[in-house]
DNA sequence: TTGTACGCGTTATCAA
DNA sequence: TTGATAACGCGTACAA
């Protein structure tokens, strides 16, 4: 383990002049610095984070902790996140919650206990608040993504309400009145069903509630899916996630149909299939992000306001041939 | 920030103490060791990972660099690692090279500097052969995952050579010998040419070097692809990512014809198209990770040898209605 | 322009 | 069973 000593007592200097050369900080001889610079690569002296972060309060990292490490949409956003972070001098790190209310205190302590500068999560619950408050206090710069459980706290979320709306709008104008909505059992996520209702009854439609389906994320639904088609005969379905949108495609296959389908979250199978989407305005929701936390870093005296902003990004319909 | 210190103070004992009680090691009255801990709640106490890392030597964290955030694969076997870790005790830092070679060299020094107790990677080229020098010096557990780009290391790959042999064998076994490979340009993974042109061989069938096509990965290659189905009306195709095949399907729809094809990697869509494929042997793979990473950890005085391994973990066919 | 010396928060040793 | 104290590696105020 090289450390700064062994760069000093190898180049016959003091640590401190070692430390301005290698930090480019305060005056040192520039053949000096040059001849620490080199034979810091020599020796293979690569700082150590904990000493330094702990020596200035400060880590210059980012915290994210990202609740599903399958949703391929979360992992463009985090992609841009990281690339973009990275242009200020932050460097993000990971923590994954895996939809666990546990996992996520976890996460969230580890981080703390890291010193991130700044942190951006997607809630779960509102069961950590305690840990909430904690950062708040700290005046730790913090974000919701996707969810606002924690009303206090800003969050960047997409508009999905939005994007049933726009969706359920499209099939009314089609004259295709029975649309059936696949939606998701997740707390603190703008409502679909309030906008599928918005759009009916702009049409002055009157909702049909069989036709507002939820279930819970995780499993399978195309057997019960099969039997709603059967039971309610709807003239377009509108599917909440990607794998409800799948189930569905499986469903109609079985049942040999063929209904005007809109699934959420834009993935390339969807365009293969020429599949209708709601897509994610991705580009919006990471910048938005960095945003909010890099003026948040930038500061100097940041409180964490009493009430929380919501941003609400729109998503985007594209219709294909399935719609 | 409230340290430890405040802790003590709160509590009327010594740092030590306090230490000792929050840390569950050496002697500490029964009565004192509750108070201090609920001290420590209430007043939000969380320890200071880099002060612990500074002084103890030792993070319990496990550094791994993926080089694609989009591969669903790659992101199943984290997901995985990530758990089983957790279960000995150790945390993992991930960090994304985005296949850069540059960004590589960043991640391994980020980690470094955070004194990851081991470092799983994917390299992307073998240009930081210094870092991994230094990093078998310092005798840090060291494995390379899916590719093996420096042979003294240990490595752990999918066998997609073999790969293509069972999926070559396949179409030969119904005959079907003018079988097209779209191979990828990656270097340091097994090489799925050498596994068709063994299948070939076992036939006793000459090799059509026009049939194995290599592509570079990230951009579609369907325009590319019409063209070679037109001029060597290959009987049968193989695709050796999953991108390529959703190329090959669009390619065959526009073309309006229909080649039994069997592609890389099985996800979702590809059991909806009932599209057959080689399947990850996600499983074995993080099995394998954990063992060796934790067994290397266990090793007292572990000494990095010679030569590494190299791990071939064989992929499997399932067979659907698309070959 | 350089070096001395201290402290960041923690743990471990050792003496009490 | 407890507490004083010395490190861990680094950055910097201050003195030289």
């Amino acid at each position: 383990m090289v450390n700064i000593k062994d760069v000093a007592k190898a180049c016959n200097v003091s640590i401190a002049t070692a430390s301005r050369a290698l930090r480019h900080t305060g005056y040192v001889n520039k053949e000096k610095r040059k001849a620490i610079i080199e034979k810091a690569n020599e020796l293979g002296y690569i700082v150590d984070n904990n000493a330094q972060t702990l020596k200035k309060g400060k880590s210059m990292t980012i915290g994210i902790i990202v609740s599903d490490i399958e949703n391929f949409f979360y992992n463009m956003v985090l992609q841009n996140l990281i690339t973009e972070f990275a242009k200020y001098g932050y460097r993000v790190i990971i923590s994954y919650s895996f939809e666990d209310a546990e996992i996520e205190k976890d996460c969230i302590k580890f981080l703390l206990s890291s010193k991130v500068d700044a942190l951006i999560f997607t809630p779960i619950s509102n069961t950590n608040q305690d840990l909430i408050n904690l950062i708040r206090k700290r005046n730790i710069p913090l974000l919701q993504l996707f969810r606002q459980a924690y009303p206090e706290v800003d969050a960047i979320c997409v508009d999905d309400g939005y994007g049933a709306y726009i969706a359920t709008k499209h099939f009314l104008s089609k004259n295709l009145n029975k649309v059936m909505l696949l939606s998701v059992k997740l707390p603190f996520t703008p409502s679909r069903s309030k906008g599928y209702k918005l759009a009916m009854s702009e049409h002055h439609i009157a909702v049909d509630e069989n036709l507002i389906q939820r279930f819970p994320l995780g499993k399978t639904i195309e057997p019960k899916l099969i039997e709603l088609i059967e039971r309610y005969k709807p003239e377009a379905i509108i599917a909440g996630t990607n794998t409800f949108g799948l189930d569905a495609i499986e469903a109609m296959r079985k049942l040999n149909v063929q209904i005007p389908l809109i699934v959420f979250d834009n993935l390339d199978w969807l365009k293969l299939l020429e599949i209708s989407t709601i897509a994610q305005p991705i580009k919006e929701i990471h910048e938005q992000t960095v945003d909010n936390i890099i003026s948040k870093l930038n500061t100097k005296h940041y409180i964490s306001p009493e009430s929380g902003l919501n941003v609400r990004i729109r998503p985007e319909l594209i219709i294909r041939k399935s719609a």
